[in-house]
DNA sequence: GACTGGCACTCATCGTGGCTGAGTGCCAGG
DNA sequence: CCTGGCACTCAGCCACGATGAGTGCCAGTC
């Protein structure tokens, strides 16, 4: 039970070796990289009650020790710090995410970078139109009896739709529903837009009424829509490196990130549970998607200010360099909030 | 030299059966399986012949045969029919790309759909901006300096960006440039468009002429550019399936299937060659990017009547079922062209 | 009491050798 | 030109033993 600092720092080094090597390591082994001042023996006493404890294991007798998914939690939480990135790092990723030129192109970057920088999986979820507000709105016509409503949030993103009137309707008439619904939704939250759309019909010339019908409900579907949380994937040809040891279980990972559902699921930050606004990190089958569970998470909201409209992160094997890949990922993150707020 | 009707009978039966099973395929087994009213002894001796001319292989003595690129080559062309869709296939298409709300989903559909339908990884590149029509211009006012430019084309695509303004410009003279630019650009060819923009400022109040100046510079940029060429890509976790023998091109596949630029070269129809308006196959190494010489290629363009604004096709092992997925991709382009013209 | 050297033990890995069966190539005869 | 028969080749599989990495444990030392 009681872990003295040695036993501790024996995990440690078995967690940072097996991430460097890929490979089991033995006591021999330890004391050779990492100056711990014992003898092997002393150190396989140390390795016996990590084992018993849960913290690693052997793949069969007579081969090195691996950290289970409870000695990499204990690392992650109590034997690691998050080594802040270098200055050409940081420059690295402000030059490469300063050249968007717009939202899409933002978040295409970002997961490129993302990828490269930790060699993982990454993914990006768009910002969420659920938590910006409605910069603008505006009508254009196709036809007499068609137009198309296009809708600006004020974090970049553009959505549009074909509103079908019932009726011909003029260029003056539209004109004014253009007004009526900037003046009534314009910078408000999404939200609390969908709620006001409802009084937007009584509140126009009662024979523009069934066109601002049509076009209330095109508008409120829009708005509480969530299908268009969408999500960018990069990175993928990582897996084929990484998961060397579980073939088997490399289809089902690939499965599972083709899934938009499912990767909102891991990275949509819509939980209120990481106050810290540091990463959170998930191991193995702490994890709920059951293809995951022979990966693990890194994962962190994003948004302009304190603000989150959206999560990115990176899915990689459970071996992987934790402290760097959170570092890695709460970097982006807050790049891309800047990015954010300055736009 | 000489390929009677039989031996060409013969390759189509390996073609068939490799396919199928996944195996090199023995003589026996083709008597067996297809009526070829000959004994085995006499189909050895076909596929001497057919060994000879570099049709077929063996992976190694006393294995069956395997068909060569050249052995595919020749199915496709000259062996096989495309298989018609049957009905309720072709209704399974409709539902479920009728289903789209915007263009954005109109692509995530017809990608995974073509996934789904041939179990192979599917790619499909945006409308291109280059061949479609500048529909309507739209500018929003983000600020006294700032505004936002929306340009909405008529495939229903829409691209955003800021322009700033050399100095405050009032409402109302907004108003007036955006009447100058949609009435001037409005309809046009986009890459007609692109060519009247030089001649915008000089046609507005000399007043106004820096504000235009800025909003000309970004205009020609985003009409011009070609970096959102985009692409969607699905499927992915078909290749651990199919790729069962190449472990290790796997990795080769997927960073090429990454590099949107790789893709587009892939899919991109900018070929004026295909007038024949049928998918184009490419097997094996006839592809131009090295690490998909393991794969084979069935691309087609798409697009409203006879216009061509994008490509689509899937990707899969060079053992693949050529006339279903033709079929396939063909009926699925078919029907996107479709989708484009009545929106 | 904590550490260490030594030793026996386990077991994955690797190479060898023999066997089996699938599939072919070839030849002689119809 | 086709066919039955036969010899030949070779991948795949299994059993076997040798090798060596790594451990667990114990008796001895500081």
């Amino acid at each position: 039970m009681g872990l003295d600092d040695r036993k501790l720092e024996v995990l440690k080094a078995i967690v940072e070796d097996y991430v460097a090597t890929e490979e089991p390591v033995s006591s021999r082994a330890l004391v050779e990289r990492h100056n711990l001042n014992v003898s092997p023996a002393t150190v396989r006493n140390d390795m016996a009650v990590l084992e018993e404890e849960g913290y690693i294991r052997q793949p069969h007798t007579s081969a090195g020790r691996v950290p289970t998914n409870r000695g990499y939690r204990l690392f992650v939480d109590r034997l690691s710090r998050i080594k802040p990135l270098s200055q050409a790092e940081r420059r690295a990723i402000e030059r490469f995410l300063g050249g968007a030129v717009d939202l899409d192109d933002v978040v295409y970057r970002t997961v490129r970078l993302l990828a490269q920088l930790t060699r993982q999986v990454a993914v990006v979820q768009y910002p969420s139109l659920t938590r910006s507000s409605v910069r603008h709105l505006e009508l254009v016509p196709i036809s007499t009896t068609r137009l198309m409503l296009v809708v600006i949030t004020d974090t970049g993103r553009v959505e549009q739709r074909i509103v079908e009137l019932p009726g011909p309707t003029a260029g003056d008439d539209i004109l004014e529903l253009r007004g009526k619904v900037n003046s009534k939704l314009g910078g408000k939250p999404l939200t609390e837009a969908a709620g006001l759309v409802q009084s937007l019909v009584d509140e126009v010339a009662p024979l523009l009424r069934p066109a601002m019908a049509s076009l209330a409900s095109v508008l409120l579907e829009t708005l509480v829509e969530r299908r268009d949380e969408r999500i960018a994937l990069a990175g993928t040809a990582n897996l084929a490196r990484g998961m060397g040891d579980f073939k088997g279980t490399l289809r089902g990972v690939l499965e599972a990130l083709e899934e938009q559902v499912v990767l909102l699921k891991l990275i949509g930050h819509v939980d209120s549970d990481d106050i810290t606004g540091e990463p959170r990190v998930r191991i193995g089958d702490e994890n709920e998607i059951a293809d995951l569970h022979s990966t693990s998470v890194v994962s962190t909201g994003y948004g302009p200010g304190r603000t989150i409209v959206g999560g990115l992160g990176v899915v990689g094997p459970t071996r992987m360099d934790y402290p760097g890949t959170i570092a890695t990922v709460r970097a982006v993150a807050r790049y891309v909030g800047e990015l954010l707020t300055h736009n």
